[in-house]
DNA sequence: GAGATGCTACCCGTAAACCA
DNA sequence: TGGTTTACGGGTAGCATCTC
């Protein structure tokens, strides 16, 4: 996610690990740090979604290729699906993306967050939609199957993840009562609310307990 | 390299709300 | 009333990472 942040029209970094350690607030970045950013890479390399250009002595070059893990070369999301919108929509739907604010990454939350919590909050930034942008952004209530079928969400990833954003106040979590003419739903149920506002405005440990 | 630690998935049980 | 769905917590196992 980090190396899609950086990334602007030339899909080739030449961060050093020590450097990325630092953005994403490991501890003791020149060191240890800096080897989990190496393994992390080597990782990435071995499946496909960066090409490692190593050399002794040298930083690593990191040519990205496509988060699907299709081994071809990263474009750039907004000006791809642009491209093939009218020609080609079925592969232009698969460019469709997101975007999050820089703040999840310069206020610390990246690294303050656990995979369930960032997942989490992915999927719930996906689901609030446009209205993320309305100061009261819309409520989303997303059941087990809902989480299993649409995103491969385990229950575990589900729950911690929304006790987690609710504990650090990225997201409202409230007793709801779900529409009675949604197909399929039942009433009552935890539903959230994303606080952008909060991951825009504050770091990890300052929101109001 | 071995043990400690952390993370996540899986399983199980309990409780509450809802529906047929 | 019994079955279903959801929320939540505890225990356990597997795996990766960290520390010594």
């Amino acid at each position: 996610m980090s190396l899609l942040w950086v990334v602007h029209d030339d899909p080739t970094l030449t961060f050093p690990a020590r450097a990325w350690a630092e953005l994403l607030g490991l501890d003791q970045p020149a060191t240890a740090g800096a080897r989990r950013i190496k393994n992390a890479l080597r990782w990435l390399d071995a499946n496909q979604f960066i090409d490692l250009e190593s050399a002794r002595g040298h930083d690593a070059i990191v040519h990205l290729l496509e988060d699907s893990g299709s081994g071809r070369r990263y474009e750039l999301p907004g000006a791809t699906y642009t491209r093939l919108r009218r020609s080609k929509p079925a592969a232009a739907d698969a460019h469709r993306y997101i975007q999050l604010p820089r703040e999840l990454w310069t206020n610390g939350w990246i690294g303050a967050l656990s995979g369930p919590a960032l997942t989490m909050l992915l999927v719930l930034w996906l689901e609030t939609g446009k209205t993320i942008k309305h100061p009261d952004p819309k409520w989303v209530w997303l059941s087990p199957s809902m989480a299993h079928d649409r995103y491969g969400l385990s229950e575990e990833t589900r729950l911690k993840g929304a006790q987690e954003l609710t504990r650090l106040h990225l997201i409202r979590t409230s007793q709801r009562a779900v529409p009675p003419d949604a197909f399929q739903f039942r009433r009552g149920r935890n539903s959230h609310q994303v606080q952008q506002q909060v991951l825009v405005g504050q770091q990890p440990g300052t929101a109001p307990a």
